[in-house]
DNA sequence: ATAATATCTTAACTTAAGTGAACGTTTTTA
DNA sequence: TAAAAACGTTCACTTAAGTTAAGATATTAT
């Protein structure tokens, strides 16, 4: 199971035992159930993400309404805001599926950083790829309608329409359940 | 005029004058007039771009038309894609007004990170701080309709509404010109 | 196993964005 | 400075998303 993250950092650095043993010292893989709740809004952590099997989601209750804006699957992770900010949360962080994580905390990561200078430079990589990745994505979707966004994940992620229930999809791609239904007959008819 | 650099770095590291002559002997800071390009469709570039005064953005040209997706002002930069990805870039850059920039690539910026490991340090917190940004504001869009974007925008980057044409905001938005037009009459009719 | 809840789809109607065109205004550029 | 190009707005029409409601499945909890 940790090879997994083994695998996953060895394309950025390479570890040393040493390294690998002081990271798995640090007691950071969990598992988690289907359901469970990360992170509730209006709370602050200290704590990030990372998905090494299974699939987690962040969502937002906007007026009574949930509204599911990002999925982590396996080999992502993310670093809540308020993390950063030091402000209560927005949104909310649930698991999906049953999920293992590896669950870190910002102190952790500075001794870590303090400790092998490696680590640094692959968080700042991954960091920064993951910014200009972000920011494609945003223009792919300020580019496109409702209908282009969900043929493009249809190819770009097509395990998220198999493993994501529909309401979810939908207010990831922007629109509500009801449009993301006759969105999909519309193009079933045009084939 | 690099006083406005050494000020926004004083925010996340502090710097010795042995650094700051470090970096102004890089010959970093460049002006571009209104209208120039930057990069263009199809180039691949190893510079990033941070803004000390005026305004870039980025475009794409899609079935013939321009799509902006983003605008960058005083103090905040991007590093293109393609600098992460070595593919050629899919959007242009280009200076909406007279603008000083920092135009960095990215061996320098290898250079100085391993003279300097602070600047390193600061580069992750930047960018790890951009991302959970970036990632909030596509939440926020992603669950706003068009109006609800363009009256956000009026709250958090006023100045936007001033500098900008309004084509160029539209597609911002993620909608047509004339339906920002009409939106924008719908507001003030309500008022 | 059954009741309760959540999910997905369909439909009719409303609202807002896309489209194509016209027109006045501003900005460029020759 | 005159002509050309680009820009912003308005309008009528089309298309697609939002809304409300109902019914059919599927999932979860007791």
């Amino acid at each position: 199971m940790q090879d997994l993250l083994f695998d996953f950092i060895s394309k950025y650095v390479s570890l040393t035992e040493e390294e690998k043993n002081a990271i798995i010292s640090l007691d950071i893989f969990h598992s988690a159930k289907k359901g469970t709740t990360l992170l509730k809004e209006g709370q602050k952590t200290k704590y990030s993400y990372f998905v090494l099997k299974g699939c987690i989601r962040t969502y937002y209750i906007i007026e009574g309404e949930e509204k599911t804006t990002a999925f982590y699957t396996e080999m992502e992770g993310l670093t809540p805001y308020c993390v950063k900010s030091d402000n209560p949360s927005e949104y909310y962080i649930s698991c999906i599926e049953d999920t293992i994580l590896i669950v870190s905390n910002s102190d952790m990561e500075v001794e870590i950083n303090g400790r092998f200078p490696k680590f640094e430079t692959m968080c700042k990589i991954l960091s920064e790829e993951l910014l200009a990745k972000e920011r494609i994505d945003f223009d792919k979707f300020k580019t496109s309608s409702p209908e282009q966004r969900y043929l493009n994940l249809l190819q770009s992620r097509p395990d998220l329409i198999q493993r994501v229930p529909q309401h979810q999809l939908a207010s990831y791609l922007g629109i509500k359940p009801q449009s993301l239904s006759r969105l999909r007959a519309r193009i079933l008819e045009k084939k």
